[in-house]
DNA sequence: ATTAGCACTTAAGACCACGGAGTGCCAGGA
DNA sequence: TCCTGGCACTCCGTGGTCTTAAGTGCTAAT
């Protein structure tokens, strides 16, 4: 159905219309590759190709233009990931190594990957049910009111305050801070509530209520985990990517976190660079771009992802060579930590 | 020089052209706005108010655009505030009660203005060296390290990691611990630093290199409050304003939180409403925009600030509503907290 | 199976004519 | 002195026609 050539032909479809960004034809198609046969029987080749959708004419008579499902056999089998320069590298490294904390770690990445493939940036935080307990810290506010801060090995912190509670002796605050560390420390955040289910059992009658309400918002606080946080960069080249019209939609779409973090988490495996075309990704305004996005983390166990947004026109042997090894220099960054 | 009449033709032809986005001619002018003036009156007054600045013409023979000039005298001393409708009002309300903790009170509001303006919302966090210390916890974190969280009174939380220690006492953290709450709690964040100076001497010399450590990281992060934090929101809606040329360096400029934070800076008193115009904003890529900003906090004393860009071409009476009464109620919700 | 040749299609650009909205200016009237 | 009606002029935007360049599909020959 489709042999070697073919494939050829449509590879250089699509390297061409990416880098120029218009529609192709036969003529200069063998004109700037050497395909080693003439323009008549690449037209062949091409009414094959679109016969089965994987290009299209925007109208008779103009050159042709990969569809999504084009891109996608590009992706899966016509193109090789393109690793960085060595120069890239050392920016990489340069760049991030100076970082003091996760938030600033987090902050560069975004920079960095929006500058190295001149598209728009998006990193998550790393997930607060993939770390694990390093500490617990109760912090009382006067009478009625408990501060409850939970650092991961992550370097993630998150804090909460309980409220509406009465009388809080401070000896009460301490005792229940030293249980909760000696029970949950070192503990992956997933195993908390088992751990925690017997516990009021073990505090003094007076207190218990206190301590009830500040697990309730503990346990709270790593279901809402699911709330990860998500930060944006590079909007700027949403500019000079073209799609002027829907501009406004992307826009929109990039706005809702909610949005943004669906869409990352519906990529497949955590561990490999996933791509996903145009329609793939199941969000109006997000038809014409393409995710390329990969987990970073310890080593294989992914903590997170991270990935770029950009049209479906676009350069993803690159693109896909940042993302990765952005992804890996976050990960071992994170591991030195 | 410019009488009350020809005030009255600047005033309409900013309203009109806000409007239409269109350049304003002396008939259409004379039919929309009853000024009891025939058009070629309103034409000699156009004259006046072009030899003076404060109206340009695109080209010969086209209508009349106000200048930065002119947009500046039409708020200076042609309008007024517009205050919010009744709906309006209680829409903020609702949507800003709901609030639990200052990052979500700064993320709704960011959205709230959004809405109301149709523009890009800028909301700053509240300044850490405008609060006041509520408590400051120390955590150590293994042998060598400890994690430093100050809390404001605005529900601002700072956390830093003191590294590089050499065996870290609990009873040493928990000594200083007591010893930072006693001194520093209830004091403003500009006070800290007299307050802890002679601080060191009354640790025993043990813990002296630790609590000098902990203390040097404590006045950075006061200093770097310096670093404040911005949030921005509804940069969809600038594809809706029309600069698609420089859109881009638009674009580039909101995402340098550095300039947007000089830039709310530069404003005045920060008590106070301020309206920036065009040039006067002092940044290339945001020549062709306009910035409302206001201050909010407890009562009359400002913590930060908060603020909408949009094109010098906008409804400055409304959008100066919308800043007041949202800065307003943010305030109040800050207060009640 | 490939190629050369040819007739056909279409978008994009150049050119032109023209209508509309606006202007400046001048002379006459309150 | 200030306002107004009238008039000639300017310029942009629109729509029509024509031409050109690039590309296609088809057919016949290799």
């Amino acid at each position: 159905m489709l042999d070697d050539r073919k494939l050829s032909v449509l590879r250089a479809i699509v390297e061409d219309y990416v880098s120029t960004n218009e529609p192709v034809g036969s003529k200069s198609l063998a004109d700037r590759h050497s395909l080693g046969v003439s323009p008549a029987t690449i037209r062949n080749d091409m009414v094959a190709l679109e016969e089965e959708g994987y290009i299209t004419q925007p109208h008779t008579s103009a050159g042709r233009i990969p569809t999504d499902k084009g891109y996608r056999l590009f992706v899966d089998r016509l193109s090789t990931v393109k690793p960085l320069s060595a120069a890239e590298r050392r920016a990489i490294e340069t760049f991030l190594s100076g970082a003091v904390d996760l938030d600033e770690i987090v902050a560069r990445t975004v920079r960095l990957l929006a500058q190295l493939t001149r598209q728009v940036a998006i990193v998550q935080y790393p997930s607060l049910t993939r770390s694990s307990v390093q500490h617990i810290e109760l912090v009382p506010l006067g009478q009625q009111r408990v501060m409850m801060v939970l650092i991961t090995n992550t370097g993630r912190v998150e804090q909460r305050v309980i409220d509406g509670l009465d009388q809080v002796s401070e000896e009460a605050v301490e005792n229940l801070r030293q249980m909760l560390n000696r029970a949950l420390v070192g503990k992956w955040l997933t195993d908390v509530p088992p751990s925690v289910e017997d516990l009021p059992a073990q505090v003094p009658p007076d207190d218990r209520r206190m301590a009830v309400s500040v697990l309730s918002v503990l346990l709270e606080s790593l279901v809402e985990g699911h709330e990860e946080k998500i930060v944006l960069g590079g909007t700027a080249n949403l500019a000079a990517m073209g799609f002027s019209a829907s501009l406004r939609d992307v826009l929109e779409a990039l706005e809702e976190n909610v949005v943004l973090i669906r869409l990352l988490g519906e990529a497949g495996d955590p561990s490999m660079l996933t791509v996903r075309i145009g329609a793939e990704n199941s969000h109006e305004g997000l038809r014409s771009t393409s995710i390329v996005s990969a987990g970073y983390g310890f080593g294989d166990q992914a903590l997170a992802k991270l990935g770029v947004v950009g049209p479906t026109r676009m350069d993803y042997p690159g693109t896909m060579g940042a993302v990765r090894a952005v992804a890996r220099y976050v990960g071992s960054i994170l591991a030195g930590q």
